[in-house]
DNA sequence: CGAGCAACCTGCATGC
DNA sequence: TGCATGCAGGTTGCTC
């Protein structure tokens, strides 16, 4: 489920709950995620002091004094905070407990989320060395975008999707961000101008920053560590809105599949 | 190399 | 009611 903004959102959600925290135990329901859970999994955590909760792009990484736990929620999965010891439901596949009584749940209906442990920098993780620049930083800018996409005939969409290219825009932001730019999803991203590149750029930074003020989008089950939604879905313009009038012109918003996902865009404001 | 797409898995909405 | 189909916030790894 979540792009950047909902992993963000869960981020801040759970840091103050499990930072400083010491892991009493873990207890683990279901291994076959999308990769399977590592075995000594439970040994290498016990009685580690979680130190900080970063973020690279849609992985959550909880840095102790030997390693670095890594986590990414896939399409389905959530992490609560707990406080009490709540029974489990279908779906809760593990449980991080610490010494303060709360409890840290891990949720993947579809399974298509990891849990990675590495001794060395995450950063330097297979997993994660490949990775384009943060959307947010200022490495990701109107230059950098424009080489990458010189000489090359995909669609526009599909490579700002491409984490290679840059991170953390997932199917939901990718639409905004280019209604929001005015150009069509099925561009060639090899030749768009600089200056459309620039308005890009901008609004994918913009839609991003709006989304996490307003804790992400929930399309159905996506929540916060708390267990809350998302409000960010009530912002969105062109997502799961086909044959909606655009919000500028009034023409019936399209939906086409690009790279195997939905896609939607106003045939008159996006070119 | 780039581009396209099948696959992983479960739940839910839709249509017959 | 049941069953079949298609779709869902992601990403790797296969083909061509």
């Amino acid at each position: 489920m979540p792009e950047l903004p909902e992993v963000e959102t869960t981020r801040k959600g759970i840091a103050p709950y499990v930072v400083g925290e010491t892991v009493k135990d873990i207890i683990i329901r279901e291994r076959q995620l999308r990769w399977p859970v590592p075995k000594n999994l439970k040994r290498t955590l016990k009685h580690q002091l979680i130190r900080k909760l970063d973020r690279r792009a849609k992985y959550l990484l909880f840095h102790t004094n030997s390693g670095c736990l890594i986590m990414h929620l896939g399409m389905s999965g959530s992490l609560r905070i707990l406080n009490n010891k709540q029974a489990h439901e279908k779906h809760d596949h593990v449980d991080i407990l610490f010494e303060s009584g709360t409890t840290l749940r891990f949720r993947d209906p579809r399974k298509f989320g990891s849990i990675h442990w590495t001794n060395q920098d995450p950063l330097e993780h297979t997993l994660i060395q490949h990775l384009g620049p943060e959307p947010l930083s200022k490495e990701f800018n109107t230059e950098y975008l424009f080489k990458k996409s010189r000489q090359r005939s995909q669609a526009i969409k599909t490579f700002i999707m491409d984490s290679r290219i840059v991170v953390g825009v997932g199917n939901i932001y990718a639409n905004e961000a280019l209604f929001m730019a005015g150009i069509n999803p099925k561009k060639k991203a090899g030749k768009i101008s600089r200056s459309r590149f620039d308005k890009l750029v901008n609004s994918i930074k913009d839609v991003l920053n709006k989304a996490i003020k307003k804790g992400g989008t929930t399309l159905r089950d996506f929540i916060n560590g708390e267990g809350k939604p998302g409000y960010f879905r009530h912002e969105l313009l062109v997502y799961d809105k086909a044959n909606e009038p655009c919000v500028n012109c009034n023409t019936p918003i399209k939906t086409i599949r690009l790279g195997q996902r939905s896609t939607f865009y106003c045939s008159t404001c996006q070119h």
